[in-house]
DNA sequence: GATTTCATTTGATATATGTCACAAAATCAT
DNA sequence: ATGATTTTGTGACATATATCAAATGAAATC
């Protein structure tokens, strides 16, 4: 099995030990994909079959709301993209764009989830896969309760520094709500 | 089976049908509740082996930020209410109270949980409950990503006008992210 | 390396929301 | 019912952020 396979089963696969036959089961719906920066990988309000796990690069998540983008995450290594919308078959709700030139391994959906009325460890890895998303989700919301802007630009900069290197600006300070003019103001301090 | 067991299982087996072994085995692990308004099922910091299926009543679940009450989300009936981070036997982050008294379904997660790597159907149904739980979890997001707190009332009176009925407003303006003033001015239109 | 494009910063002003103080209304407990 | 408590509404003012406009800085393209 590839390295880069392995190293994201290992991710998901927790206290959990999968057999090798489970372990090829899943191989058999992944890919490895090379896609340069503004590559989409995910289209607002589109039907799509494939989940995707970052190995090396920049992602990030958008929708547009009054014609405008409104960013709502950057995924780095060992993140995973993609909607749970399409899980179920329906429209993502975001457009997921790459950031910079990435390393990717898409996950077949639709294959893949049907395996799991089939196969109780695959039923566990894909739970797996969704709490530790529900588990993410419920952080960001944490996290935007937060009162002041400052706040939360604080707290991103001490939990998320990589963020500010390798992310421009305007697509933080719009997934921190505020314009690009008052993220450089708080920074100027 | 008792027909509020009978409900509870129903809102969450969707298209899976659950044999009668597998639908016992998770009532073994459900009681019902009657408790009043304030009771407070969940504490913010503490371990709990219980979530909580609303049958009749209204639920609230807040933090304390900077020791103000920072409220998160409003559980009427069908809903569930409960701490992911409970579920990986993790303390809660926040506390969840009763605005009503209710009659609710406890769900023992401790004894129900590690029946998921013996029992496919029961690791499939908690795969369901999770997976609505990170749906609702999206939608909160993109909600709270809406600029404008006018645009988040009108909102929120739309699609949940129940809500305004039998939640305090003090409650639903936190929730909001402003403060009951501007809530309060924002409905004076 | 020069040119174009894109990202960030700064300034002046408008608007939305917060804060504090208090009044009115609704709800609860006795 | 009555008074006490909680919830909601209104006013005056302070503050944070948005908006619009423009300058600077950095990165991509040729």
């Amino acid at each position: 099995m590839d390295i880069l396979y392995q190293r994201f089963i290992d991710h998901y696969s927790g206290s959990q030990q999968l057999t090798d036959h489970t372990k090829a089961e899943i191989c058999n719906h992944l890919s490895i994909l090379h896609l340069n920066k503004k590559h989409v990988l995910i289209k607002e309000n589109q039907r799509h079959d494939f989940a995707y796990f970052v190995i090396k690069g920049a992602v990030r998540s958008y929708f547009l709301k009054d014609g405008i983008e409104v960013n709502t995450w950057f995924a780095l290594e060992n993140d995973m993209v993609g909607s749970l919308q399409n899980f179920n078959d329906k429209p993502s709700k975001e457009t997921i764009e790459l950031v910079e030139n990435s390393t990717l391994i898409s996950i077949n959906l639709k294959k893949l989830k049907p395996l799991m009325f089939l196969n109780i460890q695959i039923s566990n890895f894909i739970n797996a896969v969704i709490e530790e998303y529900a588990l993410f989700l419920e952080k960001k919301i944490y996290f935007s309760q937060m009162m002041h802007s400052i706040d939360k630009y604080l707290i991103l900069l001490d939990k998320e520094p990589q963020l500010f290197q390798r992310i421009p600006l305007t697509y933080i300070a719009s997934f921190l709500g505020i314009t690009r003019e008052t993220l450089s103001r708080l920074r100027a301090k």
